[in-house]
DNA sequence: CTGAAAGCGCTTACAG
DNA sequence: CTGAAAGCGCTTACAG
């Protein structure tokens, strides 16, 4: 049916080892580069990864696991990350393990069974198991991104959340505000944890006491962000300003807020968290913490592809990638005096 | 390294061939099945899918294409087919082509090469090419979510747009409401053809003149929504009512009005599309077209895989699912003098 | 630079 | 029910 090495052999008067040898991009006698140049394209030969894979023992497939697919910030990272791949031929496979550490253990012996070459892993709240260690063991790269995976060395790409988390709160008290609530995600998470701590450094640095009622928790969720600014916003005395620290809780506290009377920024500053779309079409257009997606993905798609090639310099090697404060028009300059 | 069919044949003292008969569940001899089954055990002995695929002409992989990696609802969609081939042990690898004839005939080579068995696309804008027609001349399935593709007679899912726009659009004039503006898609899509097939059905059938100015496009992106809702609201006769025919448009459009000082329900009535998490958070709860991206992701998938089993029956099937028009607080009925 | 041959890990008629 | 053997489409020492 389809058309083989064997073919094409024939055709140009060669053996099969010098197909081969053509495809894999060796020197070979010009008369016989010609030949098989022109059997190939009479032929309409296409190489069969399926068989290549099997004798070299790679399925040009990288793995990629992450908690959702619908997750906007894992998307645009694997967007990016799937270009890089593509260049040198490898393609990925995607499975979500819906944030349970049982489903992440089962497929990750799924992929392994497809011998993924390498793994790009998310694993949000979830921690290293057996069978995540066996790729390590079987030398085969793991790469994970913004996360950390206590007892578990390998290469991540992160981003600076503490400090992303610093600049924001910085910034806002710079511009005078003393009652910055912050949305926090889920502690159980490294990003959750470490954007908290961000915020409590520059409350500490500049000597703002820690008011617990601004710490409120979303969930990373559009409903928890919601809840949440409704909260804060029903206090005795709000806050200033509110910090949200991802993308659907910035959203659901944005239609809080505009459900309320109050009006960013004149009566209460906002900093965000992610730029997609939205960030920029709302009015005022928000500050936000922008993560560089497109940077991540390609630092983890290399990093992958560098391990592949036995490069393993540096391993467990950590690229942490900074944020930007994308200063739009959403927090508003308190005057010096304080009414607490 | 890796434990083989062989390994274990050795170990259970039987051929390869009745070893590869356990796996493929044949029946055979109970003594002999257990020997197998222990020695499985002990090597712990994995299949090599690669292998068994190079035998099978199998990859047991299935290519999902779609414009971006971004699109919630391709994403929601996708989510629900990849638990069900994960089922039949298949997985499937993933490639955007962002919104590119060209990149999209490049990457159906690509999954061409890597032996996929069966594909799932998300067309949007794009359209037949020689690379898709290869893949049903070589009797690889093609199963097209929610669009057409005029000159490629494949299975489809979609969805019943016109219907849900006309029922969305009739629902408004049930309450009074006459001037209903839309926010329509790209019209190089199918599914931005056919909401606004609805939306003009349903004035048609209830006489209500159509309004050149109700009429606008956003492109189905957040932005678009957004500029075409604060077009609407500026208008010397504002509509009453305002359709929007995706959920980045929704969004893009609940923001505008946000900004601006009239209210929904009181104001101005408001059908979304697409019920993600905002559409429930958002107060108050909009009125909204629902898509059953489980429904349509399984049906994908159990489509493709019953043509992998070679069951050809109906072929081309069509499977239209049906929206729901979920209501909640977002339309408000209007008395029935009007003010034009 | 190239051919002949063995082999990657599995499956499957064939013969018993 | 099972073994021996050929073969899926490619690669790669080996010898020349």
């Amino acid at each position: 049916m389809s058309v083989t090495v064997r073919d094409v052999a024939k055709k140009a008067n060669v053996s099969v080892g010098t197909v081969s040898r053509f495809l894999n991009g060796y020197k070979l006698r010009e008369s016989n580069r010609i030949r098989i140049e022109e059997a190939i394209k009479e032929l309409g030969f296409r190489e069969n990864f399926i068989a290549k894979g099997l004798k070299n023992n790679r399925s040009m497939t990288i793995g990629v696991v992450l908690a959702s697919l619908t997750d906007l910030f894992a998307t645009s990272v694997i967007t990016a990350a799937e270009r890089v791949l593509a260049q040198d031929n490898y393609s990925i496979v995607v499975c979500d393990f819906e944030s349970s550490q049982e489903k992440l253990e089962q497929k990750l012996t799924f992929l392994k069974s497809r011998s993924v070459d390498g793994l790009i892993l998310f694993p949000g709240s979830c921690t290293v198991s057996d069978e995540l260690r066996e790729y390590l063991t079987d030398k085969i790269p793991v790469v994970i991104v913004n996360d950390d995976m206590p007892g578990f060395d390998t290469d991540k790409i992160t981003v600076d959340n503490v400090n992303a988390s610093f600049r924001a709160a910085e910034y806002l008290i710079h511009n005078n505000h003393r009652d910055i609530a912050i949305i926090n995600g889920d502690q159980g998470t490294y990003t959750g944890r470490e954007r908290y701590n961000g915020y409590l450094e520059a409350l500490r640095t500049y000597d703002i006491p820690l008011r617990d009622e601004y710490v409120t928790y979303g969930h990373f969720s559009n409903r928890g962000g919601y809840t949440a600014t409704k909260q804060l916003l029903a206090l005795e005395h709000p806050p200033s300003a509110i910090y949200t620290t991802n993308y659907y809780m910035t959203f659901g506290a944005i239609i809080a807020i505009n459900e309320s009377k109050v009006k960013i920024p004149d009566d209460i500053s906002f900093i965000g968290f992610d730029r997609f779309e939205l960030s920029d079409v709302i009015n005022p257009p928000l500050t936000v913490v922008e993560q560089p997606t497109k940077r991540l993905g390609e630092l983890a798609a290399s990093t992958v592809l560098r391990r592949l090639k036995g490069d393993y310099e540096g391993f467990p090697v950590e690229h942490s990638v900074n944020t930007k404060l994308i200063i739009k028009e959403s927090v508003s300059r308190r005057d010096g005096s304080s009414d607490s």
